[in-house]
DNA sequence: GCTGAAAACACATCCTT
DNA sequence: AAGGATGTGTTTTCAGC
């Protein structure tokens, strides 16, 4: 992990459709060579896949909304994952420190479909309770490298 | 914007480098025909590029925040974003409706990273205060599609 | 949306440093 | 170990249908 595997990283955040030759061309290098590089990272876990970025409004994906979580007592991470992920409108979800235990983005087709979710996420025995953002305007999200 | 062009939507977030053929075969279609689907839902604006994946914490981003943040007044969408943009570790931004008035998402390499910078989103003149949750796990994060 | 041909690319092998 | 060059098979891409 050096400078160089920096460089491909980024070019293959913001193109991640670009030709090893492109990339090469890019950093100074020929394009198996990228290619090794490329193969390594993903090997080490560093790169972990490919995606194509949609615009979720385009979609249908219409409202957003952030959601913490107040649990009473202790529910271990494990188990939290494994309530959380069987709910597909949940994209994302993470344990926290601060005021609330958890927080998950859920995105939706309608308001009514949000409800529905946070409604399903309140039928876990130990949610205390929730706390929900809706989401108004996504200013901006961005590919992060380093 | 039919059930085929959802179908290579999801074949392309599941993986972002597979080859036109490749997916023909999952959809029924011949390679021409869905690079000539994915070129219009590019040019539609639904597929919006293609990325990179990483593992954060591989690549040193060790620590990552929630901060919510309530303003003083109105401040326009654009201006925060303007604003919000121009901190690299602010991966992501949303006006919301809720307790706060914006969510931004802060990825940094150690907590004193983020410390810095939530005091540089405080600068900002009309910020009235700030409400930080420290990601303790990531339990997971999906791409979604429709 | 398919077919077919030309160009570009990926991938494996070998060779150099 | 890491990169460059070469050859082969695929894939992309642009016609024409």
């Amino acid at each position: 992990m050096d400078a160089v595997d920096r460089e491909i990283i980024g070019h293959l955040m913001r193109d991640g459709r670009a030709t090893y030759a492109e990339i090469g061309a890019g950093v100074g290098l020929s394009a198996p060579a990228v290619k090794r590089r490329v193969d390594q990272m993903r090997l080490r876990g560093q790169i972990t896949g490919f995606t194509a970025l949609t615009d979720p409004a385009a979609l249908g994906w219409s409202t957003e909304a952030y959601v913490e979580i107040y649990y009473d007592g202790n529910v271990s991470a494990a188990e939290l994952k494994r309530s959380l992920e069987a709910i597909p409108q949940i994209v994302g979800a993470w344990t926290v420190a601060g005021n609330a235990d958890a927080i998950v983005h859920v995105m939706a087709t309608s308001m009514t479909e949000i409800e529905q979710v946070v409604e399903r996420m309140r039928e876990h025995a130990k949610v205390e309770r929730t706390r929900s953002a809706i989401v108004m305007s996504r200013l901006f999200e961005r590919p992060r490298s380093r």
